[in-house]
DNA sequence: AAGGCGGGGGA
DNA sequence: TCCCCAGCCTT
């Protein structure tokens, strides 16, 4: 038999094994584009409701960059990394206002907008627009690390370009860059994966260097660490009558342009004095007391959070007031707090008070 | 080049 | 627990 060449069998397995997926349905560079931003470190499971909300909820690009950012956070609420969905926005934007609504063809002018970084780019460039332009996400570093032997240290940002030109020299022979992209990422999601890989179902394992020398978990190599920090927080939810006072999060911070309730934070588990002397050195209110409500440990891929949220019961209408004057301060219903976009860690509160 | 940025699932 | 996921942006 004939020897197929490596984009021949990849192709080919995909052909049979690719999973049914939405975004794989459309030749719309919008929906394309929304689906690859949404994958962006996130897997096809979590990923996949928060697609059809948003093709539902925004159908257009025009429809997109109407919407408000907020509205736009709301619908990304639960699915994390939230600068995506503000980059989201902003990226519908600039191709409405620079490009008439039309994403532009090239991996290089992709690359120019908000939220599109080398993966995204070659992703819409090569599904969108058939441009050869290999991605090099995640799954490509393992496949490829793997069956060619690289040991380069894929924590390091200058191995990726061994990676795109070895991706690219694989490429170089298909008409359909497109699926071959696709390939690479669905074989590594399915059957070359960190752990327990189904080599004996893979269609490239007659040539796999970790096969032939036993290194698959050997492969990647992946050095750096990421550290976590401990944090303690503190969330006072201030009440009065059915009243809530809630909190924006500035830009620059972790859940910017969110909603959460005004807060105070420690490295080390501060006692009650420490606390309570903050809060009124902070908030400078007259007495109140305290209410210790519910407490969540909300674990991040960078920070351990250990926070703990104190009921604050407001009479007086004149500290209410004070409190109010605060800037990205405002009182609100549950209701309507219930229609802002939170954090799953806000969530868990809200959800306890249920 | 390094660090920040969510949340969930598998082993 | 630890690791990783269709990564990007800022410094």
């Amino acid at each position: 038999m004939e020897q197929q060449n490596f984009s021949e069998l990849i192709l080919s397995w995909y052909a049979s094994h690719q999973r049914d997926l939405p975004w794989r349905k459309t030749s719309s560079p919008y929906k394309i584009w929304l689906s690859e931003v949404i994958l962006q470190q996130t897997r096809v499971a979590q990923g996949l409701s928060y697609y059809e909300r948003f093709i539902e909820r925004f159908p257009t690009i025009h429809s997109l960059a109407t919407a408000t950012e907020e509205e736009v956070l709301k619908e990304w609420e639960g699915l994390g990394y939230y600068s995506r969905a503000r980059n989201l926005h902003a990226c519908a934007n600039q191709v409405v206002q620079n490009y008439a609504g039309e994403f532009p063809r090239s991996y290089q002018e992709l690359l120019n907008l908000k939220g599109i970084g080398h993966y995204t780019a070659a992703a819409i460039a090569s599904i969108a627009f058939n441009k050869k332009v290999p991605v090099v996400d995640g799954n490509v570093y393992r496949l490829l690390a793997r069956y060619l032997g690289i040991h380069d240290d894929i924590s390091q940002t200058k191995s990726r370009l061994i990676f795109f030109e070895a991706a690219a020299e694989l490429m170089k022979d298909t008409d359909n860059p497109g699926d071959f992209n696709q390939a690479m990422m669905e074989l590594g999601a399915t059957i070359c994966t960190p752990k327990n890989s189904l080599c004996h179902q893979c269609p490239l394992q007659q040539k796999c260097y970790a096969i032939h020398h036993n290194k698959i978990s050997h492969l990647p190599v992946k050095l750096k660490k990421v550290k976590v920090k401990t944090v303690y927080s503190y969330y006072f939810v201030f009440m009065k009558n059915e009243e809530f006072i809630i909190s924006l999060r500035g830009p620059n911070s972790t859940y910017a342009g969110m909603y959460d309730f005004p807060q105070l934070e420690w490295n080390k588990k501060p006692s009650w004095e420490a606390i309570h002397d903050t809060f009124y050195e902070k908030l400078s209110v007259d007495k109140v007391s305290f209410r210790v409500g519910p407490s969540f440990k909300h674990i991040l891929t960078h920070r351990k959070i250990y926070a703990t949220f104190v009921e604050v019961e407001i009479n007086s209408q004149s500290t209410w007031e004070t409190i109010l004057q605060r800037e990205n301060f405002q009182a609100v219903t549950k209701a309507t707090f219930t229609s802002l976009p939170k954090s799953n860690l806000i969530g868990k509160y809200l959800n306890y008070k249920k």
